[in-house]
DNA sequence: TTAATTTCTGAAATCGATAACATGTCAACA
DNA sequence: TGTTGACATGTTATCGATTTCAGAAATTAA
C-alpha cells in the first residue's frame, strides 16, 4: 500500500500538504490540491486508519457487549446500533462475552488502550464498580440494563408499565387469576417487572399466590416444565404472564397437546414479539419492544457525546412498548 | 495510559529492553526482567495494540461479513467464528453488508489498509472478480457460499446430499407427488439444492411438475402464500421439501388453520433445523445444519494460515448434514 | 593469555499518519 | 514605505510500539 510520504514524494510536497488535503484543511493552493487528488485517486491510496488512529486517538470505533449474538433479541439491539453507527461512519466491534466476567473486563481494556472511542453495554457481567473505573478514559452507556445509581445515559423500556400494561389487559378480559413467570437474575429489569404484575393485581384486588409464580424461565423446555407444574396443581391460574416468548411457546405447545384450548383454558401472554409468536398457534400475544430504536438511541447518545467530547450524565430513557394482541388470549 | 517509555523511565533501561520483556525475548538478565515485570503490574500498563499493528502489520483480528446479524443462521455462524477465533486469542470484527455491495468493499479495504489480517465471507455481493484483487493483501474465505472457481478455501456442506436425503426420506414414506420451494436467488447452492431434489426423484422414477415448484420462498409469509398457491392446484403434492424452516412454518400454520392434518394431507419438511422447527405445531422435521462447526472450521483455517503465513489455496469443506425427523412428516 | 562466542543493553530508525511551529509570499492599508 | 494579516508550504516532533545495528561485558575455547 502507497503512504503519505509516496504520495507527497510523486507531488513535490511535502507530507503535510498531503495531509492537508486529506483533512480539507484551507490554505492549499488550487493546483497542488488538484495535483495531489489527482494522483491519490491514481495509486488508488487510503491513509492508514492504525496510524491515524494512533496519532490523534481516535478510531471511529464503538464497541457493542451482549451476552451472545445467538439470541433474536440481543442480534437486533445490534442490528441497531450497527446500522445507526454506520450513519455516522462509526464502525462497531462487537464484543461477545458469552456471560463471561473476564471477557467483559477485556472490553473494558479496550477503551482503555484507545482501541475503540466508546461502548455501549448491552449486559452487564460484572459489579458496577469494576466498570466505572474506566470511565475515564471514555464514554461508556447502558442499553437494556439498568443500574440503580450509575453515573452515565441508561437507555430501556418501561419493563414496570409494560408488565402491569399485559397483566391489565388479561383483567380487562376477565381473569381473576393471573400467574407469573420469571428469571432468576436478581436484575432491575426483573423487579420491575414483577412490580408491574403486582400493581395491577393490587389495583383490581385480585389475590397473588405463591403457587402462581413459575421461576426459571428462559427457554422453551422451561416452558414445557412450566405448564407440567401448573397442570399438577389444585387451584390452576386461568392466564399467564410469561416474560420470555420462548416460555410462552413452550407452554403453550405443551397445553396444546394436553387437550387445552387456548386462550379458553389458559391465556398466555408473551414478552419481545419475536418471530416465533407468529409461528405458534395460536399465535402468541406479547409485548413488542422497540428494540432496533433501543440501539439506535443508544448509538446516537454514545457517538453524540464522543464527537463533542461531552462527558455523560445519568439520563434514563425509557422507550415505549407495544401489547400485541393475537390469538393467545 | 502509561506507554513503553515511561516503563523504562522507571526501571532505569531503555525502551527496547522492555520491549523485549515484554515479548519474551531471550537476552534479559533475570533482574531487570523482573523488576520491569513489577513496573508493569504496579502501573497496570499494557502495550497498545495499535502502536503494535502499525510496526508489525499485524493486528490479531479477523473480520466476517453476514448479510445481516439479524438472521438466526448469521448469527449463529459468527458465535461459532468469534469463540473459534476468541480461542486463539484473535478478536473479530463483524461486519453486516446489509446486502449491500459497497459495504463488501470497505471490508476489502481493511484487510488493503492493514486493519484486519483477513476476512470470512459469510455472503458474497459482489461479483468474485472484484474480490479476488485483494487477496495479495491477506487471506480469504468464503463460508456457507460457493464458487465454482476461486481460488481459496470454501467451507460448507453437501447441499446436494441434504437435499436429496431430504426428498428420499419422504419418498420412502410414500409420497410420490413431493413439491421444492427455492428463494430466487442463482446461488450454487439453491442450485445444488435443486439437483438433489431431482436426482432423487429421478433415482425412483418419479415426475416433477412444473406446478409443484414454488419461488420466492424466504419467509414465513411466502408460506402462507405458497400453501394457498397449492390449495388451488388441482393435483396437489402431498409433500414439500421447503428448503426454509420459516417457510415451512407458515405453510403448516395456514395448512392446519385451513383443516388439513399434517402430515397426512401434507408432509413438510424445513431448512436449517432453527428454533421454530419445535415451536411449530405440529413440529417440523428438517436438515440439520452443522453452524457452529462451520464457522469453527472457518476460523481455524484462516488463522492457521495466518499465523503460518501461508497462502490459501483451493479447498472445498463439505461438512456432513442431518436429517432430524419431526411431527411434520 | 588471547581469540571467539554468547549474553546483555541501548541508540536510532521505522511504521504512517497529524500537530505545532516556523517561514516566506503577497496584498491591503495607514 | 513599513506594518499587518491572510495564504501557502515545509521542518520537526509526536503517537507507542518493534527492529536493526552496534557495542560492551561476560563466558568459553584455543
Amino acid at each position: 500500500m502507497a503512504s503519505i510520504d509516496e504520495i507527497a514524494k510523486l507531488c513535490n510536497v511535502s507530507k503535510t500538504t498531503v495531509s492537508r488535503v486529506l483533512n480539507n484543511h484551507p490554505y492549499v493552493s488550487k493546483e497542488k490540491r488538484e495535483q495531489i487528488l489527482k494522483v491519490i485517486k491514481e495509486l488508488d491510496y487510503t491513509p492508514s486508519s492504525l496510524a491515524r488512529s494512533l496519532r490523534t486517538s481516535k478510531t471511529h470505533t464503538i464497541a457493542v457487549s451482549v451476552p451472545s449474538i445467538d439470541h433474536p433479541f440481543f442480534a437486533q439491539l445490534i442490528k441497531g446500533i450497527s446500522h445507526e453507527a454506520l450513519t455516522y461512519s462509526y464502525k462497531s466491534l462487537i464484543f461477545q462475552t458469552f456471560y463471561n466476567q473476564a471477557v467483559e473486563l477485556e472490553l473494558m481494556e479496550l477503551l482503555r488502550n484507545k482501541e475503540v472511542d466508546g461502548i455501549i453495554l448491552g449486559a452487564l457481567e460484572n459489579e458496577w464498580e469494576l466498570i466505572e473505573p474506566f470511565l475515564k478514559y471514555g464514554p461508556i452507556l447502558l442499553c437494556n440494563e439498568y443500574h440503580p445509581s450509575a453515573d452515565i445515559p441508561i437507555i430501556g423500556y418501561d419493563e414496570f408499565e409494560a408488565a402491569s400494561k399485559a397483566v391489565s389487559y388479561l383483567i380487562e378480559k376477565g381473569h381473576q387469576k393471573i400467574g407469573f413467570c420469571y428469571d432468576h437474575s436478581y436484575s432491575e429489569a426483573q423487579r420491575q417487572r414483577k412490580a408491574g404484575y403486582r400493581k395491577a393485581l393490587l389495583a383490581h384486588k385480585l389475590p397473588h399466590k405463591k403457587e402462581w409464580l413459575f421461576g426459571k424461565a428462559f427457554d422453551i423446555e422451561d416452558g414445557f416444565r412450566i405448564f407440567n407444574e401448573i397442570y399438577k396443581l389444585k387451584e390452576k391460574p386461568t392466564a399467564l404472564f410469561t416474560g420470555s416468548d420462548q416460555v410462552a411457546a413452550g407452554i403453550i405447545k405443551k397445553a396444546v397437546s394436553s387437550g387445552y384450548k387456548i386462550p379458553e383454558d389458559l391465556a398466555v401472554i408473551g414478552y419481545d414479539n419475536q418471530l416465533i409468536c407468529q409461528v405458534s398457534a395460536p399465535a402468541i400475544t406479547t409485548i413488542d419492544i422497540p428494540i432496533m430504536e433501543l440501539g439506535q438511541q443508544a448509538a446516537r447518545i454514545l457517538i453524540q457525546s464522543i464527537k463533542q467530547q461531552a462527558e455523560l450524565k445519568r439520563e434514563v430513557v425509557r422507550l415505549a412498548t407495544k401489547l400485541i394482541i393475537r390469538e393467545s388470549t
